[in-house]
RNA sequence: GGCCCGUUCGUCUAGUGGACCAGGACGCCGGCCUUUCAAGCCGGAGAUCACGGGUUCGAAUCCCGUACGGGCUACCA
């Protein structure tokens, strides 16, 4: 979609709980399409819920998207032309908006309690008639009563829009009742906020997730309103579903905590690569794509209609993908926080090899690992047994400390001792690892000290 | 309740009226390789295209209805 003038895009959280799938997928596919059209990409932090805003939220966005190598060009920690980039640091800025609303009859002021609006919408309810406010207000307030919230006097019509995923929308605003635009605590609501943040920052094109789709035309009748200039365009993207289709949430969801990704050893553009192929699709049988890839083969035209449900599984795959491709090197730079902490540098560099095929995540190095930090439980083995270990040891003894040399010992001496691999195998790497999954079992010698791995060979036979 | 968006293998999806008795990926099953576990390679099972009506010579694809799921309808965002 060609666009004149700067693209400009952004994302606006809310911190009222950790960071989470949602909020990476949105940024992702915000950040595509303002590289792809050498467009800004602005961070504004949504804190107008005053109960639930907690600054240590704000914190972990940061945290999670600067993990994730989602950089925005304008933000709170940033600036930019448009400072500031909190809502509650704009208040003042809604305040203005909501007077000239107030005084040119577009708004008034609702003074009705919670209760009776509940009243209101019960009754509408019994008599199965669809609710709207009922303007008690506009047209009759109550008498001495001085806390009130700000209502928008929707105008109605048909308010239609352009959907870069769903084409154009149009909308019958006469269904929408008033809504409030200011709470009685004097801060927005995000149905207000969020358009006029969007106007005076010039956002040329929204894109979010589908839950907003309806909000649009709330929200344009606002910039109308206002006499703002509209978005060339919307994109309301699917919904991230949990496994069992339910809508992810903080709350129910934990596990869509985008530090956990992070923590159980997901690689950042791995999970990236994940979330653009959930509602996304290129039309060809490519599944691995760098960001530049993306950055190239993204658009909206291609974008699902319908949610999609988060597979662990698919992930686990390409997240394997990312590790076997990446150096060895790499990986053993991105291995450190992982491992146990005995684990050194230099024993993790040379166990990267035999580990690089194995690991889903790199979290799962510690169950390859453990062992040359924790000693196993000494097996008990039968006198056959117990002398192919001694054989192995003899080996063992004169050979030089590295993989390819002890393979070749532990060769010889299964020639000598005349039983299969398995069968010589299967219990040196008990003794040693006390484990029936471990690395080749030349790798699992050569990343023990000589002195260590013969001693437990020696205590097993 | 009203409005909106959806519905193709278990999951993510291809498919825009004939090349589709529906293709790919993950997962699953089997084989090869192999000391274990992976990786890799080869093969396989798995979808009455939600359901019912139309339109058409012909429909997963177009139209209508129904069902189911999700979203919005909050002084949450």
């Amino acid at each position: 979609m060609a666009v004149s003038g700067t693209v400009r895009v952004r994302i606006a959280p809310s911190p009222t709980g950790f960071a989470h799938l949602g909020t990476a997928s949105t940024s992702l596919y915000n950040v595509l399409f303002a590289r792809q059209n050498s467009g800004v990409f602005v961070l504004r932090i949504d804190d107008t819920d005053m109960e639930r805003n907690r600054p240590e939220y704000e914190a972990l966005i940061y945290e999670s998207l600067h993990w994730l190598d989602l950089d925005w060009d304008e933000g709170p920690d940033k600036g930019g032309p448009h400072q500031p980039y909190r809502q509650s640091e704009r208040v003042d800025l809604y305040k203005e908006h909501a007077a000239r609303l107030l005084k040119e009859g577009n708004a008034y002021r609702c003074y009705c309690t919670p209760e009776e609006l509940e009243a209101e919408r019960r009754q509408a309810q019994a008599e199965k008639r669809p609710y709207k406010y009922s303007r008690r207000c506009l047209t009759n307030p109550p008498e001495g009563r001085s806390v009130f919230a700000v209502r928008f006097k929707v105008p109605g019509g048909e308010v239609t829009f352009t959907d870069m995923v769903r084409g154009e929308m149009r909308f019958d605003a006469d269904l929408i009742g008033d809504f409030i635009i200011v709470k009685s605590d004097g801060y927005p609501t995000y149905q207000f906020a969020s358009p006029v943040d969007d106007a005076l920052m010039r956002i040329t094109h929204v894109i979010r997730g589908e839950e907003h789709l309806s909000n649009t035309p709330y929200q344009l009748m606002l910039v109308d309103a206002l006499g703002y200039e509209r978005p060339h365009a919307y994109a309301h993207m699917p919904l991230i579903l949990a496994a069992d289709g339910s809508k992810l949430s903080k709350r129910k969801h934990p596990e869509a905590n985008l530090i956990l990704f992070r923590d159980r050893g997901y690689l950042p553009e791995a999970l990236l690569n994940y979330l653009a192929l959930l509602g996304w699709n290129p039309g060809t049988a490519q599944e691995i794509f760098s960001f530049d890839e993306l950055r190239q083969a993204f658009s909206f035209e291609r974008v699902q209609h319908a949610g999609a449900r988060f597979d662990w599984e698919k992930l686990n795959w390409i997240n394997g993908e990312y590790i076997r491709r990446l150096s060895d090197d790499e990986l053993a730079l991105r291995l450190k926080d992982f491992v146990p902490p005995l684990v050194d540098e230099e024993t993790l560099r040379r166990a990267v090899p035999a580990l690089k095929t194995r690991l889903p995540t790199l979290a799962q190095a510690v169950e390859y690992l453990d062992y040359l930090q924790t000693d196993p439980t000494p097996q008990a083995f039968d006198a056959e047994t117990a002398q192919r270990i001694r054989l192995a040891i003899d080996f063992l003894k004169p050979v030089r400390w590295e993989p390819e040399a002890i393979e070749a010992a532990l060769e010889e001496a299964i020639a000598q001792s005349g039983v299969s691999k398995g069968k010589f195998y299967n219990p040196l790497r008990d003794a040693l690892t006390g484990r029936k999954v471990a690395l080749p079992i030349h790798y699992a010698f050569a990343l023990l000290p000589k002195e260590e791995a013969l001693k437990r060979l020696e205590r097993a036979a």
